[in-house]
DNA sequence: ATGGTAGGCAACCTA
């Protein structure tokens, strides 16, 4: 059986539901990683969770925002959350699955929400981007993601909203955005030390090759999001090197923009095995 | 060049 990884900000997972409900009947995941619940782990809809046919569920919430969430409908035998830049975030939470027959290896999951970084692009400035800065610092030298990219006994998955459009065709207008948090080269630049670190594979490029646009959010502040399609590529799945050559599908479900309540972020689900 | 919308949570903060 193939194992399919989605990831979604879903800014608010409360208020959200049912279009959770709905990307879970469409994308079928066995694996649910979503960003930006804004939700304690105590105040959790947990049993809704558990309907939608995911019976395990690992959470690293906080109240009011950030927080993030993976469920599966096969059980985790590892759960491991990270805290960057010691201001105790709940930004990342890894899940480990038992090695199953299509993979054939242990696989772990990283789910990350990357600081967004606030308007000016610029550390001296504005703290938010230093942080989000700090942030990639910080993660490239993280010994459990480096452990687990390298690991040739087990498989790795890195996705998450990452707060990072690297390519030039990873948004609408390359030259307009490149003064603008999430296109600029200095995060550009340490995305791709990130990934170089792990010498992870950005798999989402497999299927849609770098010449052609691809985004994945699309902001609230346009009254229709579909005029002039001015989107961006924020959220990422990357495979570890062993893992990126299974990966045989995948769906960016830009649809779910223009459900009702939808998040400014659409889910990406990819297959591997 | 600016401001536009959305969510949490009860002031404005964040995106």
């Amino acid at each position: 059986m193939p194992l399919t990884i989605c990831t979604w900000n879903i800014n608010s997972v409360r208020i959200r539901l049912d279009i959770v409900r709905a990307a879970v009947e469409q994308l079928r995941p066995d694996v649910l990683c979503l960003q930006e619940t804004k939700c304690q782990d105590d105040k959790f809809p947990l049993n809704a969770i558990r309907d939608m046919g995911f019976p395990h569920i690992a959470l690293n919430g906080q109240k009011g925002w950030h927080g993030v969430a993976t469920f599966s409908r096969r059980p985790f035998v590892k759960v491991e959350k990270g805290d960057f830049c010691g201001k105790g975030d709940a930004r990342h939470i890894a899940v480990t699955l038992a090695p199953e027959a299509a993979l054939g290896k242990p696989l772990t999951v990283h789910n990350f929400y990357v600081p967004a970084g606030g308007d000016i692009p610029d550390p001296e400035l504005n703290p938010k981007f230093a942080h989000k800065l700090a942030f990639l610092d910080e993660l490239t030298a993280w010994a459990p993601l480096l452990r687990d990219a390298g690991d040739a006994d087990s498989h790795a998955v890195l996705v998450g909203d990452l707060n990072i459009a690297p390519l030039e065709t990873d948004v609408w207008n390359h030259k307009q955005l490149l003064s603008v948090v999430s296109h600029t080269p200095i995060e550009v630049d340490k995305l791709t030390t990130l990934q170089a670190a792990g010498a992870w594979v950005d798999v989402m490029r497999n299927f849609v090759p770098p010449q052609e646009k691809l985004f994945t959010w699309w902001s609230y502040r346009s009254p229709d999001h579909t005029v002039n399609d001015r989107g961006r590529r924020l959220d990422h799945v990357w495979a570890s090197r062993t893992l990126a050559p299974s990966a045989g599908a995948m769906t960016v479900l830009k649809d779910a923009r223009s459900w009702e309540k939808p998040s400014d972020h659409v889910p990406v689900a990819l297959t591997f095995g």
